[in-house]
DNA sequence: TGAAATGTTGGGGCG
DNA sequence: ACGCCCCAACATTTC
């Protein structure tokens, strides 16, 4: 064991792999110690959410990323793999590390992994220092006037802005003092990313990982989107969104720092419309922070009794993007090629399953939970519930939303449509969104043949919605 | 961050 | 010239 005073501090990278803005780094570069970086992937215990397929393909490549960010600053990046609760513990023994420094958890599992590793640690004489580095509020601290938590969500957006951010970011430092490393996996052992059959090529033609490719996206949003953003980010066929979300939901740029950009660069409805976007990320973690349960049980208690419907075919078609309904396919087929989904086509993809298909949100949200790579708890829970209506300030169960209907008014000249379902591209606008309403040499013409080179609806709009009326009517406002 | 049904109004074709 | 009807356009209500 080293000398007390010559003994460094972990700092232990969880969902927050960057070197600008980050608190868990800042704090502990202050204890004026070496810093010895670490990352370890908890994904062998059931019991919890690891990281989808998707999620991992990211993490392998942001990882490669900050351990190429960290050796140009001086510091190593270790890496473990197994129970936090252990591996931590053992390598603060290893390296007679005196204090452990992470971002502060969010998910309700790693909340209780966190409480359980700071008291083994006490009990080692050991320090467990968290920081806020998800969050851009502290959520216990965002109350309503009677000393409440907000359950909707302009309240809690005016709430924010009242409050204001607290305190500059802190900038990545020039070099991370550190000690020696102990012995370190090998990210390729790991396995993130797919080997046969490698799905995984359209993430690659799509996305940059990692801290530098955050701040490039950020750029480029700022530069050609964010003025228009609240007139343009409704239509899918249009790279007008930010595309942030994986970046933030690996922590590769702080919410802090994009906020702070976009107040710089813009002004108006587009930056409204923008910061409030950051906002409902911010609602989703607020609700998961004050109520553990919300991936698994529904806000609303009488929704628990809800008959959803066993459909593994339906449910199957839905995944595979082989509904029949031309913008619910091409948008589970955009998240399947690229992990990623358009927010709107998310809305519209997510009612259909709930809605029309009458399948619980829950199976959504697994199969989300898997293909995204910005698969985040709140965010992708809490926006479920929202679309079920059965979370906080949900839609209305009779509000449903008509695929056909949404596809005209957003994607008008069918570009997005056409972009993930080609068998449907000759088809002229006007039956783009609706195939079946085509007359037979129309299709022919098009070379479609429904029920062969395309699917039959697997439930078309207008019976959907009205099965879904008849199913929701009654449970609306009636408590369990 | 809805859609559909229903109600209202006003212009224009037409007997 | 007038009343009637149709219907588009918009507003309101309902689910």
């Amino acid at each position: 064991m080293m000398p007390r005073d010559a003994a460094p501090v972990l700092l232990w990278l969880r969902a927050e792999l960057r070197l600008d803005d980050n608190p868990a780094l800042a704090g502990a570069l202050a204890s004026g110690r070496q810093v010895l970086p670490v990352f370890v992937l908890d994904d062998l215990a059931p019991g919890h959410w690891a990281p989808g397929g998707a999620a991992r393909w990211w993490l392998h490549h942001s990882l490669a990323a900050l351990d190429a960010d960290l050796a140009a600053r001086g510091a190593p990046l270790v890496l473990r793999r197994g129970e936090a609760r252990r591996e931590i513990p053992r390598l603060v023994a290893e390296t007679g590390a005196l204090e452990v420094h992470a971002g502060d958890p969010t998910e309700p599992w790693a909340r209780h992994q966190m409480e359980a590793l700071e008291r083994d640690l006490a009990g080692q004489g050991r320090r467990l220092v968290l920081h806020r580095a998800r969050a851009l509020f502290d959520p216990d601290a965002i109350r309503t006037g009677t000393g409440g938590w907000f359950s909707v969500f302009s309240p809690f957006a005016r709430a924010c802005h009242a409050r204001g951010l607290d305190g500059p970011p802190c900038p990545a430092p020039a070099h991370i003092p550190s000690p020696p490393p102990p012995p370190s996996d090998r990210l390729a052992d790991w396995s993130l990313t797919p080997r046969a059959p490698d799905w995984a090529s359209g993430l690659a033609a799509t996305w940059r990982p990692g801290e530098a490719g955050a701040r490039a996206a950020l750029r480029a949003f700022l530069d050609a989107s964010l003025a228009a953003y609240d007139r343009r980010r409704d239509v899918p066929g249009i790279v007008a969104t930010s595309r942030l979300s994986p970046h933030l939901a690996w922590g590769e740029i702080s919410p802090r720092r994009v906020w702070l950009a976009a107040s710089g660069a813009g002004q108006g409805r587009g930056l409204t419309s923008f910061l409030n976007e950051l906002l409902w990320r911010e609602f989703s973690q607020y609700l998961l922070h004050h109520h553990p349960h919300l991936p698994e049980a529904p806000l609303r208690a009488e929704f628990a009794r809800f008959p959803w419907r066993e459909d593994p075919a339906a449910l199957r078609a839905w995944q595979r993007g082989r509904t029949g309904i031309p913008l619910v396919d091409a948008g589970m087929r955009e998240l399947w090629q690229t992990g990623w989904m358009h927010n709107r086509v998310r809305m519209i993809t997510a009612s259909y399953l709930v809605k029309h298909l009458l399948i619980s949100w829950r199976e959504g949200a697994a199969w989300f939970w898997d293909t995204l790579v910005d698969a985040d708890l709140g965010s992708n829970s809490a926006s479920w519930q929202w679309v079920a209506g059965c979370g906080a300030d949900a839609a209305p169960y009779f509000r449903i939303f008509n695929p056909v209907l949404q596809g005209q008014k957003f994607d008008p000249d069918g570009a997005y449509v056409r972009r993930f379902v080609p068998e449907l591209a000759p088809l002229p606008d006007r039956f783009l969104h609706a195939p079946w309403e085509a007359p037979e040499p129309v299709l022919a013409a098009a070379r479609v043949r429904l029920g062969g080179t395309y699917p039959r609806p697997v439930v078309l709009p207008a019976a959907g919605r009205e099965r879904a009326l008849a199913a929701f009517h009654g449970l609306d406002g009636i408590p369990a």
